[in-house]
DNA sequence: CCATGTGAAAGCGTTCACAGCG
DNA sequence: CGCTGTGAACGCTTTCACATGG
């Protein structure tokens, strides 16, 4: 039973595949709820949403998990996609910005799930100091630099105003955060061993009001995307 | 002045270039606010965090709205992109669910600011119904199909648990909504002319997680990543 | 003369179709 | 025999490089 494999990551997974890996996982956890022990391409695919040749591809990635004329064995992988996310691992992360935004980012259950604990919340409002947010507590923006060491914190969630976001993405990195990712409506520039990521809650609303209004004028053009 | 132009789209546009109009749009704003009234495809490059080139193709997309040798018309051009994404029409939205998710989205000045006005939520729990979330009253959820015609609401975000995501959706659909945007952890199956689209909070973070973890192990690749 | 607008090239991602293996 | 794993085809996106035109 030498369980060892290629111990970790032959070479980076291109991003798409990255994105899917998540879905994947989802329905393999869902299935071993359901006792199935093995899975085919065709019907991890059809619990994920995307095409089976897809998921072959996405999976060969990884390497051969599959038994072929059989399927996948589906708490193996489980386990291969987990371990190449990094997923035992666990991420300190800090959230800026204890408005709306913050406060549902800070409660938002998906991220402890999934290894990433959020561990403290800074802001500028003196009545929010000391209030919790999650499980963690709202501390001056003026402890950031000591609390991220203290903590060990190494990813960052920014939900500051635009404005302000350069100037947390400097501090963040000063005190030794390594990923960054923004919700402000701003670009940021980091040194090049920091890792950015931007988010805007907007964008997929917007692109179904862009169809919408397809449909509208255009009378022609029912034009319905379903993307999961 | 026979200001008329080309009506409204030509063709649909490329998702890529949907997803980054928002971009320009903000730069322009931002240039606007610095009384700049020209503006190259190299500035507005700078501003939005993307090769100039690509500018260029995007916008061309929308028409010919620069002049060469010289740049685009801040102004001309922020109309003309609103005008595409149908950024004047006002949309309706629904958020289901007013757990901390939907609490924030309800909030989050965003939408509101890009012309999607959130006019009602829905919950099962009594305890919340008749509360405010952001502008919007908090409806029992058996109340969906009456308020969404009321309010002729055309577009919905799901923020609730997944079991129950399917089911809102038809109850959704079935009620006129034709857009949706799903925040819940679940595949859904709706009418071909229905738009359905995810939202997974937590995959940009994984990503994130992922470089992390491939720093960490394999100790030769720094591999930042920074997309604006 | 200079920046746009655009064909053409290069790079990714998805889908197809089937060889290969359990 | 059936399903995986994968080369090859296809399509979309990005980048390049320059002809075009104000």
């Amino acid at each position: 039973m030498a369980m060892r494999a290629a111990q970790t990551a032959a070479r980076p997974l291109p991003e798409a595949t990255l994105r899917r890996l998540p879905l994947y996982l989802r329905a393999l956890v869902e299935a071993s709820g359901e006792r199935l022990l093995m899975l085919s391409s065709e019907e991890l695919a059809a619990r994920a949403g995307v095409n089976a040749a897809q998921v072959r591809k996405d999976l060969s990635q990884l390497g051969s998990y599959g038994t072929r004329g059989v399927g996948y064995d589906t708490e193996l992988l489980r386990q291969q996609i987990n371990r190449q996310l990094g997923l035992n691992r666990e991420h300190n992360v800090a959230v800026i910005g204890a408005g709306n935004l913050g406060q549902a980012l800070g409660n938002y259950r998906g991220f402890s799930e999934r290894g990433f604990n959020v561990v403290a919340a800074f802001d500028t409002d003196p009545d929010k100091f000391g209030s919790r947010l999650g499980t963690a507590v709202v501390y001056p923006l003026s402890e950031l630099a000591r609390v991220v060491r203290e903590k060990k914190i190494t990813m960052a969630l920014i939900t500051t105003p635009a404005q302000v976001a350069q100037d947390i993405a400097d501090r963040l990195v000063a005190a030794g955060v390594s990923s960054v990712l923004n919700f402000a409506p701003a670009v940021l520039t980091v040194a090049p061993h920091v890792s950015v990521r931007k988010v805007d809650l907007a964008v997929e609303l917007q692109i179904l009001g862009y169809y919408e209004h397809l449909r509208a004028n255009h009378t022609a053009a029912p034009r319905a995307t379903t993307i999961n």
